[in-house]
DNA sequence: CATGAATGAGACTTCATTCAT
DNA sequence: GATGAATGAAGTCTCATTCAT
């Protein structure tokens, strides 16, 4: 947003050809000195702005992280309805991971697999995102919206699952098709075991009217 | 089972302390030296039964991959019914991982994120497992038990994403709580979306009455 | 001669080291670490300058052949007549070997039995050297000098192997001795059987002058 | 010749793979796997014959060297004249070398540069043969058929030199072309240093006889 | 602040040698 | 005597991190 100081951008340079090449080779098969190279710094100045090769990967997730936090809180805001709410972080994350696609990948196979990475600022935001979805469910399930006897637990772990699962093997197969046209497909099959029979009484939160955009022909296959 | 040759059961001893080390370290983090030790055997030794740390490692899923299969033939042969089949399969696996925690983490935190695994015979047989899924999915279509507007793909993705999640979950938060007792409420919500409509269709094939078992209230939280 | 740059006198530094530990020990039989030690850097230096210890080994010949080679060509242009220019080589290959013991270890014991040294740079100059050689002794027998025939190539083999020989028995019975004192002995015997009888041909090649130095009396004894 | 034990065939089919394999790979490239291998025997096996490999290494000239210096004899025997004998026992070497390629590649390249191996008693052999040699020079230079004024051992070296120099170039292009028809060159070259001026001195040790054959043409060239 | 040369700890892997069968 | 599985010492090479310039 705004002007970013000469050292931000620095920083930002740093991070951004980390994320690269973490992307590309994995944590321990990236170099600090390919990382270097690719920002255009030197090795040395690397540790200027993080205290060590962790302290980068670790560094990649917090903005875009706070960023997106933010962002799907005005989105969120404007939305009515638990189901239209799930949706739409659903498409955020398909949206961000699809565009994104090497913060993708040092998300969701790199950073997945560090035992230390569940001690740090940027994995309690993303816990911060999960706990927020199941709010969201357990409001739905409040105000009748969503059947009173689902575990709110597993119906976010199938829509994050569901997320990971395929945005995973997008990654690891070439990236081709599209992601976010697999938002509709996902959701229709899971929300008719979320949503409560009875149409009336979620009629007016607007999840009937989207429900009619009506079941996506996915074409990918593995 | 069998009794094993002397030779045999080294390289399984060896496999067994792999698993063990690689879940608790990591590939990288851990090393020959420490699986020797776990093993009871010289580094030296390793070597003789495999070519490399990375082929300690893919090595690990063969044994337990083709059993797997292999069992899963047998039940699978004996179940009648798409969603029984599906419901069965995810059992299946939850209950493995949920049985074999070192190998669990192996396979979903270190092999399934390593691109090489991907062109390995044990990878090929996971595939294998994917696709029997797909198939079983497309003939709960083709026989009307399933909704014909569904896309197979996804509907896979969303079971064997939510397995997948579920047990990384399990694994980082400590094992607590039960993985298969998971397996219904997952099914409820998946399942609401992909069985057709009209329960007449479909009830000649003993979904609706596993369906009375009812959703269950798993009590995890993250 | 010039100043080098601090990185060119580390990298000479590691050169000589390496030199000596290969002379005394052999390729194999050497270490890095004690290449190292005796240069006084440390082991991960080593591989800054160098890609591989094999790429020591292969960098050692290099500087001195360059030098060698531009030195001989200044000298031999000095030189009339081709037996006189034969005679001066043999004196710089003992020369150059008497004076740099280590390094004759590591050419004639070390490199020779190497294989892949066959594809190097050095190696291809060392094979100039000898060719030129031959274009001399060729030389002499276009102009009159050399009879008409003699084998150029038996001749060169001849010379050289003597050199090699004699070099290699110096350093194997502890360098007592002089080297360039049998340039002569090895001269007059070869020289006989090459040059042409009447001596009226060549007198004006200043031969017969150098001739007249007699023959020596080596001392040596195996 | 005599019918060997069962077990000096075995030990003797070692020393032939080894000779093979180190002639191939160098002493520190071959490995007792390889050679075991080659032979047909267990590692093990192995050291029930020598004691190590060096030891297997420094055995392989045993053989050959006590036969050859027999053989040397008895043809030595039945040669008059120092300069017919040394024709001869240049030929013998060459014509050894040409006739096993891998022994030869073994002595000039591995062999020879082995510090250890000049304490063995097959070095010791080796040894005895130049004695030989310069014995033969001797009796040459005494009874008038040599000059006077020649260096034994410089002549010794150009003759023993240039069958080192042209078997080592032989072995490394590829074994193109033959050895032994160098003989006549090399020895037309050499001796004419060598012997007295006046052929009357010499006419009835047949040197003059052999001398007719002329000056051979060799082809090869590097 | 930036650089990049220097470091050195540590890992994988090889292989000569041993020894129980 | 023969085997070959097991050993473990040792070596090359990599790379995160430091620090003098």
């Amino acid at each position: 947003m705004a002007s970013q100081s000469k050292t931000e951008a620095r920083r930002s340079k740093i991070l951004k050809a980390a994320q690269k090449v973490f992307a590309h080779k994995g944590f321990h098969d990236a170099t600090i000195a390919e990382i270097a190279r690719a920002a255009g710094v030197s090795e040395g100045s690397i540790y200027e702005y993080f205290s060590s090769k962790e302290g980068v990967l670790f560094a990649i997730p917090l903005e875009v992280t706070r960023e997106s936090h933010e962002l799907s809180q005005v989105h969120l805001s404007l939305i009515r309805g638990a189901a239209n709410r799930l949706r739409a972080l659903v498409y955020m994350y398909l949206s961000l991971y699809e565009s994104n696609p090497d913060y993708s990948s040092v998300i969701l196979l790199t950073l997945k697999q560090n035992q230390k990475f569940r001690e740090t600022e940027a994995y309690e935001m993303i816990r911060d995102g999960f706990r927020n979805i199941t709010a969201i469910i357990k409001s739905g399930m409040a105000n009748g919206e969503f059947r009173p006897d689902i575990n709110p637990y597993v119906v976010r772990s199938v829509l994050m699952g569901a997320v990971d699962h395929l945005t995973t093997n997008w990654l690891m197969d070439g990236r081709r098709g599209s992601l976010t046209e697999l938002v509709d497909p996902v959701l229709d099959v899971v929300m008719e075991g979320v949503l409560t029979k009875d149409p009336r009484s979620a009629s007016d939160l607007h999840w009937s009217a989207w429900q009619r955009t009506g079941r996506a022909s996915g074409p990918q296959e593995a």
